[in-house]
DNA sequence: ATAAATCCTGACGTAACGTCAGGGGCAAGC
DNA sequence: GCTTGCCCCTGACGTTACGTCAGGATTTAT
């Protein structure tokens, strides 16, 4: 297939605008195919194919740096299957509380008919489940699926160097978080711990049997941890990831 | 019910964050229901009942601005319930719309099984539906409730020089309309037009019958209008509406 | 060849907050 | 009554995902 498009025909087609095409390209979300000598910009299928993942994922709610996380390897019809079965699944998911929510309003108006009026706890527990969705962190849905194919795939691949690179980024991570326990809350130093953390869990973060195998691959690495057993560092790990749950969670509240 | 709240509680207990009440005082959409001598907001149970419409409306996909609109008169249990109504409705057809482009996906992934790739046009198709929903002018289903229900209480109470003042800015507006139709497209100017359009619609708009004996009244205050035929300032109203949709329209597209 | 449409980059603005600075108020405990 | 920790306030700058505009180059159709 040889077609192909200029950004204006290219966006109108799929009914976005160019300035938004202009922006993905500008972030590397959407890169076009090519661009001529004159520095036009070049669209083929496959770009209309990315950027259908691009808009449902961000239809579902995740930013476009999250997006960009999810489809940072090349998406070959292989993990293509994955990833419309984990859009198909969020969809529905938001769906299902939608109707939640509007059966709770219902409940309200059923309310109202008889009382003219309607119980305080009953708005705060609407207020809530309106909040619900906006409150997902639904790139896990995404991540999980995602990390776990990259896990399976090239665990056995990563060198030495780049254990022993990832073990100290997260020995030192880990030093710096208990640190900064030791002394009045910053909270800048806190957010630039949350940054640290998640960086790293987005470089290599899947849960479960995958993340400790290869957290213990990367520590035996190290040449500073001879006399650490297993189960110190397991709760090193947890210590540290109760840490960030506890100032993600103090952040949000402000 | 006596109980009120300062804004950092009333934030827990919604789920929301005082910087977001803050900001909704700020903009005048929820003001507190008092401040202390210290000049600390208190808040009560109606400001819940109006955050759960303000969450509501936002999750539905309304602009602040538009839900200070949809929010300007206040909310009675009379008017409460066709509120709650008009929720409960937009809520569920986007959960529709949501199921919508789930099957979407499953029938991409059934071609993908079948021939490991997918056609171009389905690709379209479904990014089309995906954008469908950030597309659909929600504002017009509230304003259409709230406005009838506004033209319908109070249709009557108009003054005279309310409804001679509203004939010529209707009047003016035509005139600006059909002036910018004769010369080269001024995005500027376009764009001040459609702001005064919507806000003239906005005071007043109601559609069908209603709006049009509404603006029959306001012409039959301008002395200025007297050859003019009904069927004229008809024609005059649709050719100034098709102006304006193909302006956004236009707009839209950039 | 000309004119209109479309393309480009750069830059400022917007909506809805997040984050921080700096200082005042409130409530509980001593 | 005093102290302390927590919460409150306003003001201001920053972020994300674009919208809008300026000014000039390229492409397409007549």
């Amino acid at each position: 297939m040889g077609e192909r498009w200029r950004s204006g025909a290219f966006a109108a087609r799929a009914g976005v605008t160019v300035r938004t095409v202009r922006y993905y390209d500008r972030i590397g979300l959407l890169r076009p195919s090519g661009r001529s000598e004159a520095g036009q910009r070049w669209y083929t299928e496959r770009d209309y194919a990315r950027l259908q993942h691009i808009l449902t994922l961000k239809l579902i709610g995740l930013s476009l740096e999250e997006i960009q996380q999810v489809l940072a390897t090349d998406v070959d019809s292989e993990t293509m299957g994955v990833l419309l079965e984990r859009q198909k699944r969020a969809l529905k998911e938001q769906a299902a509380h939608l109707m939640q929510v509007a059966g709770m309003i219902e409940a309200a108006q059923e309310a109202l008919q008889s009382s003219e009026t309607i119980d305080l706890e009953t708005i705060i527990q609407l207020i809530k489940a309106v909040n619900m969705s906006t409150q997902v962190n639904w790139l896990d849905q995404f991540m999980t699926a995602e990390q776990q194919a990259k896990i399976s795939q090239s665990a056995m691949q990563r060198t030495l160097p780049e254990q022993r690179a990832f073990g100290m980024a997260l020995r030192d991570l880990f030093r710096d978080i208990q640190a900064e326990q030791k002394h009045m809350w910053d909270a800048t130093a806190v957010e630039n711990l949350i940054r640290r953390w998640d960086a790293l869990l987005a470089s290599f973060a899947a849960e479960g049997v995958e993340l400790q195998a290869w957290i213990e691959a990367a520590y035996s690495q190290l040449d500073q941890m001879p006399g650490m057993e297993q189960d110190e560092w397991v709760q090193e790990l947890r210590a540290a990831a109760a840490f960030i749950q506890h100032a993600k969670a103090k952040r949000n509240v402000r």
